[in-house]
DNA sequence: ACCAAATCCGAATATTATTCGCTTTTTACC
DNA sequence: GGTAAAAAGCGAATAATATTCGGATTTGGT
């Protein structure tokens, strides 16, 4: 049970505080050597009112990640719903992703740095949402397949690890060395290289 | 300075059952749950021993990866050197990266889970081997360009990430959830795919 | 204004990485 | 083969920090 309702009006604002300034300091130090206490005085709250919202320090840090990885995926079902074709929802989906992390990119560090590649990740939790992003990718590669878009004997599951690996590689060393420089620009290149192994 | 220089006999010998016990606990319970009084235990010494060899848990843990990873190039350079093209040659380390992984699993959980994609993997030791890693396919693709093995267009660090983030990804869906369920048959179609990426 | 529940905090507690002081083993040299 | 210096070993402190606890304070509903 990830989310409990709030109880009171002033329990949903300091929640949220406490995720804020987690983020940052999570980003900054990485999980393992983030202190509570430095939470706390971000927040602006006794590190121990910090349990009362979040039960450890995990805990805290794989509840990051959720929220935004779910309006990611419902922006981008908004936005898909007008493009007439699998490819083009395809590229839209792997450019939405990268313009996403570049826009949080504290939050990003954490996902893509901290935890979706984690021995931990097994929490019930994060591992839903982060698995979402294969399903999509796959059901588009299946939906495209049975359209004619590109060979129906095009491994859905391979092509979605190359993919998604493309991208969360390109954005790692993006977060950790700020190459490409420009990510944006780098971003176009990218997603079209990648749909052009669809044609083969 | 990675690694002095050992003074006695014993020490040689000592050192490797720290880290031989230290991959198995980290790769098992992570780096950061992992406790240094399992890591003594399973090598059979004193806690307080394990600090005459290393200085700090995290410094245990980042010099795990930097032996076999060189072993890996290594024996990488001695095969390459007999194949003619540089796509036999790439689809080689390709290969051998992911047949490596599959041998040395606790060392890959290790590598690929928890170091490589990392807010700490700043410390150089490490840093640097991984990105040996990006700067041997580069250099590959610049002479298959060269010698026209595929268009001089081609960007050779687009394509470096693209080939490096597929055969990670795979091999961390392999660590986490054992997909795809025999790794070995399915090194092959990935390999190929991501050539077949090279002719266009 | 008042009550019960929720929230807050400072002070314990618990867990672990790391350090310290001393003992035992190894090595180098005669 | 005996011996002294160096290296390696250990158990018992120390220190840092996540988590728990008990009681004070604030909130929302009436």
């Amino acid at each position: 049970m990830p989310t409990q309702e709030p109880k009171q009006q002033r329990s949903r604002q300091r929640r949220l505080d406490v995720l804020t300034a987690a983020t940052r300091v999570f980003a900054r130090d990485g999980i393992a050597k983030a202190k509570m206490a430095d939470i706390a005085a971000e927040a602006g709250i006794a590190v121990s009112s910090i349990y009362n919202y979040f039960p450890t320090k995990q805990a805290l840090a794989y509840e990051i990640p959720t929220q935004r990885l779910a309006q990611l995926y419902a922006a981008f079902e908004a936005h898909a719903a007008a493009l007439p074709t699998m490819r083009a929802r395809l590229a839209l989906f792997l450019t939405m992703t990268a313009d996403h992390a570049r826009e949080n990119p504290d939050w990003a560090r954490l996902l893509y740095l901290e935890i979706w590649p984690s021995v931990l990740i097994q929490e019930a939790g994060v591992r839903r949402s982060v698995d979402d992003f294969g399903r999509i990718i796959v059901a588009m590669l299946r939906e495209g397949s049975r359209r004619g878009e590109w060979s129906a004997t095009l491994d859905p599951h391979r092509t979605a690890t190359i993919l998604m690996g493309s991208i969360t590689h390109m954005l790692i060393t993006w977060l950790l060395y700020r190459r490409p420089a420009d990510l944006q620009a780098a971003t176009g290149p990218m997603v079209a290289q990648l749909m052009g192994m669809l044609d083969a």
